[in-house]
DNA sequence: TCGGCGTATCGTCAATCGACGATTGCCGAT
DNA sequence: ATCGGCAATCGTCGATTGACGATACGCCGA
């Protein structure tokens, strides 16, 4: 909105340039939707914070991250329901000690999809 | 959710090692907003689906990607403008033929974002 | 000049999200 | 055996999202 384009980067194209490219449509709704969950998993401040903190190994219980934040524990936990849910962290269900930890490979498979765009 | 954990990842450390290791937080509030940011843009398949064609260059005007997807008009135009206030995508803004197209730099700084976590 | 095409915007509606307090459930320690 | 702390779940509330149709706007060609 606050861009004034000075070279416009892409003109309309011509309807023949535009038929020869349509034939190599990629067309992948699965990875779509997997890129798409991923990005909804970290499309929160706290989550993404979250993350970092597991990656940091700052905080590794569920009651560490709720003292770093100013968020109720239901909060948190919820927050980490979804980052569970989408695979990128992980709980070693043990109890009330409950460990969390990141899943670097889902966190790369993550990070592959965004390279493939 | 289907995860039968057989190698805890993660047993609850010692308060020892937690305290030295919280001296040296990261903290980036700003980083985490940006990062959000971006993944919220595009956390919708739809949304991911419209970068793509975009990086094909399969469409270039929004009537072209209406015609790709099983939206109406309105729709498509909304997601555009999701994606535009996110800065991944620009469009030469002169009259009724838009031409859309992803900005690189913007979505490599995604990238670097999610490569830092 | 005047249609018509291609977009953006508006208003509406259902669905989802984010946050909270309260409650329940679990082990380990007392 | 009971207690106390930690975490998950439930129910609720307001705010946001996603979708649509209808409408307004702005150029280009007839």
């Amino acid at each position: 909105m606050a861009r004034k384009t000075t070279t416009p980067c892409c003109p309309p194209e011509s309807p023949a340039t535009r038929a020869a490219v349509l034939l190599a449509a990629p067309d992948d709704p699965v990875a779509d939707a997997q890129l798409a969950a991923f990005a909804k998993a970290i499309a929160h401040p706290t989550r993404v914070r979250i993350l970092r903190l597991l990656a940091h190994r700052e905080a590794r219980m569920c009651s560490h991250i709720v003292d770093e934040l100013p968020l109720a524990q239901s909060t948190v936990s919820e927050h980490l329901r979804i980052l569970r849910a989408a695979g990128l962290v992980r709980a070693n269900e043990s109890g009330p000690r409950v460990g969390y930890c990141i899943v670097p490979a889902v966190l790369t498979q993550f990070k592959h999809l965004l390279d493939d765009l």
